[in-house]
DNA sequence: CGGGGAATTGATTGAAATCAAGATAGGTGG
DNA sequence: CCACCTATCTTGATTTCAATCAATTCCCCG
């Protein structure tokens, strides 16, 4: 069964008190409002679904998670997010998603009142529609990956994801365990490993290690992903 | 096999052409803007995935499905759209997805650049932000769905949903064929039509045609959907 | 070193896809 | 107005891909 609450071991955080850092509100960022710069460890909550949502928030170093899950604990991840992505948006003040802290993650917190309603100019807004729509066009994209891909085309996809979005081309460093990748795949973490065996035994990729991967053909890599 | 391409037997539209109705700018709608009233047939295309974005769109009336393609011809439905909904939206100027109008369809369609650059105020921007932070709850929502709810949760689900969003409660006029919905719910139509038997066989729902549905037990419906 | 979570690999099951007929019904023209 | 024609939908038989169940193996960290 999936991890019902992936959240263990970690002090808990509330709405925003001090955790290693004391919150000195400072001007930072494209966003030129004070911000609270956090920091969480790995495994650590960020927010949780159903909490009252009051911040965004910038990452600066570290990987976030983003997911929702069921009663019953299945689990889906909606987006992984490195450095420099936004996350935490919401139209009502509820959050619909969970975030959580893969490894050790350092952020800024903006006030979203502050964003949006202190009309210093509305370039704020116009950034975080921006930045809205993109990532409505990835969550698209990822449903057709979810909805009508198979296990190979959706890892293949994944590993062409992450060695664009991390800058690299060829050595690849995964921030995630298989279980994280699988609940964002939409697959099992045996399937995962399955498949990561397959591209190796096809000669596609080579793993350093369970965590580093090599890519040693990727047009071959972006055929298999359809 | 999936439909290649849905839009099929109908006018091409280019551009912004007029189509049955000559285009008359006028004002109308939440957004004192331009606005061209269009008409499209049904299974005709709105704009395609490709296409370069310069409008967003209003429906006035009708149903349209928004969806992406794989190359060999598998489709997932993004969203159905029903009357007040916006879409079309693009970060960059092309469409990333297409859109086809279901049956007949009346929209009004708005030049993407008057809607965010001409200043008359920040409140369109603020309006699409929250529509596209609507938007994204919504497909994350169905990412969920896709990735972890088997069949009779997927079409519990779509079922409650097009309850919720069609105002009625117990009556239900499908505007789409099970294709459609296998579409939108990553299944095949025989997969949604065996659902659609089990929930009658259940007594949660009776089928007056196969477009017509009435939820006999909303209670049982909603814990179906997980 | 040695312990333990993470990952791999194997055997088997199972839910949905695929393949294959029919049944239903909605629209059209005689 | 009715009957046919063709889309659409339903239902059945079988296959298949990924899930599940079950051991090991691999490293990472103390």
């Amino acid at each position: 069964m999936l991890t019902p609450n992936p959240a263990v071991d970690l002090p808990q955080n509330q709405v925003l008190p001090a955790r290693s850092v004391v919150p000195q509100p400072r001007d930072e960022g494209d966003f030129h409002t004070s911000s609270v710069p956090l920091n969480f460890a790995r495994n650590s909550e960020i927010f949780a679904e159903g909490e009252t949502a009051g911040y965004v928030y910038k990452i600066v170093s570290g990987v976030v998670r983003v997911s929702k899950l069921l009663p019953d604990g299945r689990r889906q991840i909606s987006a992984f997010h490195l450095p420099g992505d936004m996350f935490g948006f919401e139209v009502d003040d509820v959050h619909h998603v969970s975030a959580e802290a893969i490894g050790p993650v350092k952020v800024l917190a903006y006030r979203w009142q502050s964003l949006i309603s202190t009309t210093p100019s509305s370039s704020f807004v116009r950034e975080l529609l921006n930045r809205t729509m993109i990532g409505l066009r990835q969550t698209q994209d990822h449903l057709l990956l979810l909805g009508r891909k198979n296990a190979l085309e959706r890892l293949a996809a994944f590993l062409i994801e992450m060695v664009r979005r991390t800058g690299s081309d060829r050595s690849l460093q995964l921030a995630m365990p298989r279980h994280d990748i699988a609940d964002y795949l939409g697959l099992t973490l045996e399937t995962v490993s399955r498949m990561f065996a397959e591209l190796k035994d096809a000669g596609i990729i080579k793993l350093e290690s369970a965590r580093q991967v090599s890519v040693l053909d990727m047009q071959k890599l972006e055929a298999m992903a359809t």
